[in-house]
DNA sequence: TCAAAAGTGTTCCATTTACACCCATGT
DNA sequence: ACATGGGTGTAAATGGAACACTTTTGA
């Protein structure tokens, strides 16, 4: 067999989710330019042919919406035959975590504008991008029952009922408090600050930050996360 | 951005397992042309342009193999710059599971030959073969805990033992015959047959049957399979 | 009659779930 | 002083793990 050279172009995606105030968002890009041209679409572009796929996404996600990311997660490829109006194109899906307050969004040459979209109200997507999300968030609420991802999604330093506020959104149901601690005490995954923090009325929290070398630590050791 | 035109070609390659007394084992052709000719690789091939991801990958096992799998799963995409030395080559991977003695392996044109080799004793591979083989591993084990997808690689009717031993074998450590038994029987997925099977010396042991109906009724449910 | 594989229940332990009151602060 | 969110322990129930003997056949 030859070596051929059919016309298939191969594109990344990047989904990415922010949380904030007890909604999940996630990253969008307005078109600039046709097909789909002013429409809300998620950020990503055509691979070039001297890089990977993850420096492909990185820097599509960066160049469109001035976010870096160092971390994206493989999602699933999407390859229909007529998901894109121009011709053959094969996308390759992956999805991120950030919160949102760490990092501005910019206007860039690529895209009209850069905008986080609440998860539930999302505008009218370009391409198959509607089913690339949803996979995406099928995926988000499997994973986040057996892993500890939802830190990337918070600040560095949080109360901790923001963890049980993330968690009890992302589930789509309500957790018991006392036992969510004591889950995740168990684990060890928190640093108690000498820091609290006034949410307006109340008792004042602690405030507490991610020990990223710990959870490490059980990743290798293969201990299962599960709420 | 105008509609680019880089040399990135798309493949599909099709990672499939077999079991069969006591041993997993994974389909591979020998390549019948350069690179890597008269090497062991693992079937695939180029997608067409007008062929969805999955009729190319079913296309190509069929092609270089002779078998037929109704359902591949996709499993990860791998697009390094460099793991092809024909150029710039991405595969999207897919694997799949059967029982080989349902599956006559066929000399085709495609192919020098298939041939079925034990998991643990692999030859030599072409291009990043055997990473996609390691990532294929991984996943099927984790699989098996969660999913009862055993069953594919089993004949049709089996003994109960059969699948005592898949299990064991998948997952490299032994398993209470007992607990096993209630816990498979608790779901409720065996049909038991009529019928009984003497396998050399001992008692006969009685057929069974995977109830598929039920098996797609508890997916839905969403109800977890765990051993 | 012996060897080999099939079949079968119960107890113990660990984990998960359910559940309610006091504490510290702002207004 | 009251409203608001933060913080804590115990008891019951469930599910998983450990464990050994009887049955049926072929040799």
């Amino acid at each position: 067999m030859s070596f051929p050279n059919p016309q298939i172009k191969l594109t990344v995606d990047a989904i990415v989710f922010g949380y904030n105030e007890g909604k999940i968002s996630i990253l969008l890009i307005q078109r600039k330019y046709d097909p789909f041209k002013g429409q809300w679409a998620i950020p990503g572009g055509f691979v070039l042919e001297n890089e990977s796929l993850e420096e492909a996404v990185a820097r599509e996600l960066k160049e469109e919406t001035g976010v870096s990311i160092n971390y994206l997660e493989q999602l699933y490829t999407f390859g229909n035959v007529d998901r894109d109006p121009r011709g053959r194109v094969v996308s390759v899906a992956y999805f991120g975590l950030i919160h949102p307050e760490g990092h501005t969004l910019e206007a860039t040459t690529d895209a009209e504008k850069a905008q986080w979209f609440d998860m539930e109200t999302l505008p009218e997507l370009s391409f198959d991008h509607k089913q690339i999300i949803d996979v995406a968030i099928e995926r988000l609420r499997g994973k986040i029952t057996y892993e500890p991802i939802g830190f990337e999604l918070l600040e560095t330093k949080f109360p901790f009922s923001n963890l049980e506020k993330l968690y009890t959104t992302l589930l789509g149901r309500p957790i018991d408090r006392r036992n969510f601690r004591k889950k995740i005490n168990s684990l060890n995954i928190l640093d108690e600050l000498d820091e609290k923090i006034s949410q307006g009325k109340g008792r004042p929290a602690s405030l507490f930050r991610f020990n990223e070398k710990r959870y490490k630590q059980l990743q290798k050791e293969g201990i299962i996360f599960e709420i």
